[in-house]
DNA sequence: GAATCATAAC
DNA sequence: GAATCATAAC
């Protein structure tokens, strides 16, 4: 998300494009999850110079760091799970929770505009919409098989899988669709258009610090449902928002609440719920 | 460790002497690792107190916070593995690796003292080896227990076992004592005397910063085997021990180096060699 | 020792 | 956005 609303921006050149926070396996769809250890850079020069006139602070450079993804999905084949004609899925390289995807609209007139500017677009949001439900349930299948062994409501189906029974005779199992959840931040930092396909629990090392949990569990996170807003919508005011950022942290899973300072405490509490989740 | 040599400190009062950096289930010795959620605090006044006079900054309490393990050990069942006539052995609240104990000495008359004074009693720095022999085979147990499964050199060992072959015609098996280090660090941060006894990899989340690193795997940490240190040693340097704090990094595993600004770089590398480590 | 917060520099 | 470094306050 981005530091806080309208800020000035010095001229900056960037480092890498695509370094991992995590590692073990590597192999884009099969790893969902495993992001990367290096990794190559855009190839060209993809980031515009306005530097040497008065006002317009240059653009912070990594904030194009998901530009290479969309002009050349090819060069990540970790990253990249999907390409279809309008959008690029990719895993999320800081992934916040244990299924992070980010949905990227591959049209040059959109990935260009903020969320609440391109999702007016009708045609626009009805593709990203369709896109995004084909992406989630790729994110759930990915979760089941994650997670899905130590789920007691899938022990009966997985138990028939075991004995090779039929799709018709196997019992329904966890509904892990339920648990992917989609959406835009209300201040986004990085410049291209993405929308997050998450899982709700929010156990990762990723997450560090305040903003990232409260980016992703306040009105900060935008339903892509919810989408286009409506003007006056509050999700649109700037103080609201950066306001949310900095709220007392409530538990995803059970509503407990953790003073805003107790980030610490409220990891613990998201290792205790992860166990507990994850045996559902 | 200590922040950095001689540091004059203020007198404040300290918070909880035991909350947890882990999570998961709970039970001392068969959950070896997991750390505590919340627990008790020390019972009584465990802290001396000297403010008034001039010079003699009171000491931090914090740095008390191990006493009561050895004051009261039965109120703390879920952190301490075992208690002889001479020490106490408990998880470390913050492991910094797969494996990371304390072992705590219960004597009145060695346990206040900086490890170079209290190793140069004889008798005293002889039962600490045995202690911690015994104490580092149950490290190596409990080590094998959480890694076992992923070892090539275990397998055939594990088939035996699996078919139930006696002990006589089962092969040998993984060294998991070679991968356990038992030692003090230079400059200790807490107040009374602990040896580590840790297993090698670094593995864990609460391994946060440049000296948590350092302090394990430069010679900051001090082998029990080497005491007690002639004088003279460059060990006994303080500003040997504070550039060691400061170093590059080098891997313990592959001996690769990283610059000391890279440390997330290395807490990559880590982890692939974590993955690469277990499966020996 | 752990943890929160603020600040550069990428 | 991530990451390093310094600084209180426990
Ligand atoms: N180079 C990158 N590749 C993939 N994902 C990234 C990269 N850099 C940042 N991210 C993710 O992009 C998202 C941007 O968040 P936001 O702009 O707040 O919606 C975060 O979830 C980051 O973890
Ligand atoms: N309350 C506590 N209970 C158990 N271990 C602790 C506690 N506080 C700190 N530690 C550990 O004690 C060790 C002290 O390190 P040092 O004084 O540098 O040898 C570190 O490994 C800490 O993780
Ligand atoms: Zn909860
Ligand atoms: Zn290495």
């Amino acid at each position: 998300m981005a530091e806080t609303a309208e800020d000035a921006e010095d001229f900056k050149p960037d480092s890498d494009a695509s370094t991992s926070a995590t590692s073990k396996k590597r192999n884009a769809f099969s790893e969902l999850m495993a992001p990367k250890p290096k990794s190559a850079k855009p190839e060209s020069g993809s980031t515009p110079s306005y530097h040497g006139t008065k006002t317009k602070p240059k653009e912070k450079s990594w904030r194009g760091n998901l530009l290479p993804y969309i002009q050349n999905p090819e060069s990540f084949p970790k990253a990249v799970i999907r390409v279809t004609k309008d959008t690029v899925l990719i895993q999320d390289q800081y992934p916040k929770a244990t299924i992070h995807l980010l949905l990227l609209p591959r049209s040059p007139k959109h990935y260009d505009l903020h969320p609440k500017e391109a999702f007016k677009d009708e045609a626009f949001i009805s593709m990203m919409k369709e896109e995004a439900a084909s992406a989630a349930k790729l994110a759930a299948s990915e979760l089941s098989r994650k997670i899905s062994r130590f789920s007691a409501s899938d022990k009966a189906r997985n138990e028939a899988m075991e004995s090779l029974a039929s799709e018709a005779e196997m019992p329904p199992g966890r509904d892990y669709l339920s648990e992917i959840r989609v959406g835009t931040h209300a201040h986004p930092s990085m410049r291209h258009l993405h929308v997050h396909i998450i899982s709700r629990d929010m156990h990762s090392d990723c997450v560090k610090h305040r903003k990232h949990y409260n980016s992703f569990n306040t009105s900060f996170f935008v339903s892509l449902a919810d989408q286009p807003l409506a003007d006056g919508d509050d999700r649109l005011s700037t103080s609201f928002q950066n306001a949310n950022l900095e709220k007392d942290f409530v538990c995803w899973r059970c509503g407990k609440e953790f003073r805003k300072d107790k980030f610490a405490d409220l990891k613990r509490h998201l290792d205790v719920e992860f166990e507990l989740w994850k045996k559902e």
